[in-house]
DNA sequence: AGCTAAAAGTGACCTAAATCACTTTTCAAG
DNA sequence: CTTGAAAAGTGATTTAGGTCACTTTTAGCT
């Protein structure tokens, strides 16, 4: 566990400098949790307790539509943070899905303490704040692909900008996170 | 001037609390802007040294294919911030254009001056911090529509939402945010 | 190694929405 | 009030991508 603290705080220190009394005081209001792959992390309805870290794995985030068809909004890998923000945020039930595309290790933060956090070590409101920032600015280039893209370019740019992702995923859930069918996705270049 | 760094100050409170100590030591980090209708705020291939927020008027923000095609990735209105987040972020040239549907002014606080009064002052690190992560929520929100849903049903969506902005904004730039074309924007429910 | 199930590929056909071309309406500026 | 330009509406046609049905390939189990 240690090890995998010690990666948590690395990930922090990518951003922020933190002291050793400080660190202390934050990886304490982090749990563990272990999944294997299928399982959920969160699902539409439940509680979602917490935003998690992921320590190693990787996981889709997606919702189900009326024809049961599935849209992915995020893959996460190690060292990404995934949740329902949304239901997290204002800690409603829960309105997507998040499960284990490969078994998976976590650190969980919920939202009292990630406040606690915040506000007692000022140096992690701007971890977050710079994280959030970077999620933001990321998004905002998913959405401008998505209204000036063709789907072939889409997938020509993901392929460039997450070549290992791509490795790890079945086809098909590329296509789901591209806005794509899988018969289409699989008609492009090759 | 008085009035207008009052409502920023209100917009920063609805949030955090500030004594007056910290809002004067914030405030002297902003520059005002005044701009009018047609007149650009940011422009690709330009430097973007501000985040912009805006004290009255209207914004939009847009990227243009190579077709000319105009693509909406954001509207801004009082309260809002804006910018070209990416390229200001990364002290880059701009990446986007945005100018102004309506006569509008704003505060400006360049990069350094936003790090300065986050690492100065934690509140205002936790503003922008949860800023930004309620930013982050739309945007996943503004995927899953694009993603799900109809083109329709993102216009009814967005009427809901946002039926104020629907009054201030020609149509064809509603589609043009919703990535519809506008005939086919014009041919949904009247 | 052998077997099952999921993933991927492919052809035929269909449809939502884009595009193009034109008309009508609205609005702002002299 | 008039007028020119921008916005909005509408019909005809095209097209990117979806859907359906089926085959082939790959990968995980025992």
């Amino acid at each position: 566990m240690k090890e995998k603290l010690h990666l948590l705080r690395q990930h922090f220190e990518e951003i922020v400098s933190l002291t050793d009394d400080e660190w202390d005081f934050i990886q304490s209001h982090f749990e563990f949790k272990s999944l294997k792959k299928h399982q959920f992390l969160i699902q539409v309805g439940q509680p979602v307790a917490f935003e998690y870290w992921i320590i190693k794995g990787l996981v889709k985030a997606y919702s189900i539509d009326e024809k049961g068809k599935e849209h992915i909004l995020q893959f996460a890998m190690e060292n990404y943070w995934v949740s329902d923000h949304c239901a997290f945020q204002h800690q409603e039930p829960g309105t997507i899905f998040v499960d284990c595309l490969e078994d998976s290790e976590f650190f969980c933060l919920s939202l009292e303490n990630r406040e606690k956090i915040c506000f007692e070590v000022p140096a992690v409101a701007n971890f977050f704040r710079i994280k959030s920032n970077n999620g933001y600015i990321n998004l905002q280039q998913r959405i401008l692909s998505l209204l000036t893209m063709t789907a072939e370019s889409r997938y020509e740019y993901l392929l460039n900008k997450l070549p290992k992702l791509i490795q790890r995923v079945p086809k098909k859930l590329i296509a789901s996170y591209l806005g794509v069918s899988r018969e289409t996705l699989s008609r492009f270049n090759s």
